[in-house]
This record gives structure tokens, sequence and C-alpha cells, in this order.
DNA sequence: GTTGAGCGTT
């Protein structure tokens, strides 16, 4: 396969503070793809450590930048470039790094645009080649088809964009459904994979584009719901998150009584890589999984951190510093609810009471064997309640 | 100013 002995990835060192890892890329495009660039930050002072690793595709690339980017000014100091000797951990393959870099400082880059087009969506880019500069050492193969990498030139990430107006409104809601029903149907149809693809596009779609996305949620608002109670199912949000997003005043319950836009309720599936459509190269960040052959970028949801542990005692009742009259006697009615719940409640037709009144007053072992989706749905419902009587 | 991280477990 490939000459398995020399390194992939330089060390340079020397590198001004407020030199980015986009520009550090930009310069080491010089002598060939770049696959991935680490600037080291201290992680108290969140100040670049000075030094970086650049790692090509090949050693023969790196060997090339090793000859060719000795002593190379960048911003004022000139970098000093050699392979990399140690690897950073046992895994050789890939590590998943990355992990709590804070921001940096006074640089240029406001982060990677992560997130690889959903399903699919590769970039076919012409592969870049080290047009003009000195040969490498070897005459080495300009690697092919690479769809992800640091392109040699144009750092600006590839903006998404999308048809809003081909976006669906979402069909009428059918009777005796409400719209977080029909949502929580819906997302239970979708597949892992669909869901994740959804994501990411909608990653790359907020990272690149926020104005839009903006636009696309704000005018679909079923789709912004949906979108949240799926990071939910994913893990991606903590639902403990629910208590601080409380923009819900007097209209709390979402169930009758309030009937947004052309709801959903089976719409085809979000516009995938279809309207998505990642008009040449990708992302500069391959953060970790980067795969050269194919476009193989996979993204992956945070490891599932669990949240499932429910408070201790009394997760039924509401929070300590209610001044409910906290009855230990065993749930009846409204009357174990804080007053501004009730007050909610009363708002609503009796059928409907009732149902949420059973909803409110499960207890956690009744939560737990519900499936993942009825439980999100459930403890929104709860928050959206219990939360509103703070 | 000079060689890199550690969640939680297949």
């Amino acid at each position: 396969m490939a000459p398995g002995h020399a390194s992939k990835t330089i060390f340079v060192a020397n590198i001004p503070y407020d030199v980015s890892e986009e520009q550090l890329a930009n310069t080491f495009a010089e002598a060939g793809p770049v696959q991935n660039v680490e600037i080291k930050f201290d992680p108290q002072t969140g100040r670049s450590k000075g030094y970086a690793f650049v790692q090509f595709w090949d050693e023969g690339t790196a060997l090339s930048a090793v000859r060719n980017l000795q002593e190379v000014p960048v911003n004022g100091r000139n970098l000093r470039v050699e392979l990399s000797t140690d690897e950073p951990g046992p895994r050789r393959g890939g590590r998943g790094s990355r992990g709590g870099v804070p921001g940096h400082p006074g640089g240029p880059v406001g982060g990677p645009p992560g997130g690889a087009g959903g399903g699919g969506g590769s970039g076919g880019g012409a592969p870049p080649g080290a047009g003009g500069f000195r040969p490498p050492i070897h005459e080495d193969t300009p690697p092919r088809g690479f769809d992800q990498g640091y392109p040699p030139r144009d750092p600006i990430p590839t903006v998404v964009r999308i048809d809003l107006a081909a976006v669906p409104d979402g069909t009428p809601l059918p009777p005796g459904q409400n719209p977080t029903d029909s949502i929580s149907k819906t997302l239970a149809a979708v597949s892992p994979g669909q869901m994740q693809d959804v994501m990411a596009s909608m990653k790359s779609l907020i990272t690149t584009n926020p104005e839009q996305a903006r636009q696309l949620l704000s005018s679909k608002p079923q789709l912004a719901y949906a979108l949240f109670q799926a990071m939910l199912l994913m893990n991606i949000v903590d639902p403990s998150v629910l208590h601080r997003i409380q923009p819900l005043p007097p209209v709390a319950p979402p169930p009758a009584a309030y009937a947004p836009p052309p709801t959903q309720n089976a719409y085809p599936s979000y516009p995938p890589a279809s309207s998505v459509p990642p008009p040449a190269n990708y992302p500069p960040y391959p953060p970790a999984n980067a795969v050269p052959p194919p476009s193989g970028a996979g993204y992956r949801p945070p490891p599932t951190q669990g949240y499932n542990a429910p408070p201790p005692a009394g997760y039924g009742a509401p929070p300590a510093g209610y001044s409910t009259p906290a009855p230990p006697a065993p749930v009846g009615g409204m009357s174990s609810l804080p007053p501004s719940a009730q007050q909610a409640l009363a708002t609503l037709p009796k059928d409907q009471q009732d149902m949420l009144l059973q909803v409110l007053q499960l207890t956690p072992d009744q939560i737990n064997a519900l499936d993942a989706t009825q439980k999100a749905s459930i403890m929104q419902l709860r928050q959206q309640f219990l939360g509103a009587a703070a």
C-alpha cells in the first residue's frame, strides 16, 4: 500500500500566537493537500502554544513540506518544520481530538465549519495540486479524488445554500392529532441514520449560512421543534436545557388551542442532500475520522452521555421551592400540580386535561417504560407545565 | 515559546 515508515505528520514550531490553523493549512498546502492541522493550545490560558501538527495525506508530501517550507516566514516568524516523531496516542487510525480546545484568541478563525454534508453529498473537487511550487523530493503521486482536506488556496468555507422556497410547508394535521404528537410520530419513523443526516445538513447550513438557517427555522417552526426533539432523542442536547428555554408564555400547552402554520405530519423528509448541494469542495476540517479515498466523512454525534439519571426523589413532584400544598397523598387531580400549571390546564378542553394530568403524574418508572420518543415528549410537556410554575 | 487527550467500554 504505502511506504509505511515515514510520518505523514510534521511538527511545526515557532508559530506566532495569532496564526490560525487555516492560515497554517494554507501555508502548507504549498507542499500538497493537507489533511489536518492542529495547533496546540494551552488549555488554561487558551493561548496557542506556538507549535502545531500538520498532517498530510502521504509521507512524501510531508517530507516535501519539511524541505520546502523550512523557515518560511509567517506573520514575522520563521517556521521550524520537522517530521513528527511521536504519535498523540496509542491510536493510529484516528483519535477523536479537539476536545475542549478553547477558541482561538485573536485569531482570524472562527472555527471549523465541521459537519459533512448529509448522506453522500460529496463535493467533487479536483485534487489540490502543488502548483508551481518546487517539486517534492520524490516524484510523489499527488493524491487524487480527495474531497476533503485543506484546499491549497481559498480557505473560505463552502457556503451551503438551500432553496427556501423548495422546502415543503408540510401537511395538515389529521383530525384529533396535535402538532407535537404528530412530530413525535414522524420522528419515531425516521431512522437514526436519516436523523444524523438531517442533523449534519443542518449543522452545515448553520455554520456556513446562519442567516438562511435562521430563516428556515423561523418559517418552519415545526422543523425547529422536530430538530430540537431529535437532538434530545440523540442525546445531543441534555434535557436540562429545557429548564432554561421557556419562551412559551401563556400559551403553554402546545396541544390544541394552538395551530401552527400549515403543519407537518408526514413531511416527505427534510431536504437531505438533494437540496443542500455542497457546491464545490468540502469543509477544511476533517475533525478526526478523515478518510482519504471516498467521501466517507460521517457525522458522529457526541457519545451518548447518559442523562437518564432522573433526580433522586420526588421526580414526579415539583422541584423544591414550590409552594405547593405538597400533599404526599396519592395523586388524584390537578391539586397536586403547581397553581400556575393548574391554571394552564384549566384553559384546555376536558379530555386534554385528563390526558395531560395523566402525563404529568406519571411515575419515573412509568416514564422509563416508555420508548425514547414518548419519553422525550413527556419530559417536555412536564417541563412546560411544571416549569411554568416557577 | 518547541512533539499532541482522555469519555467511558467493544
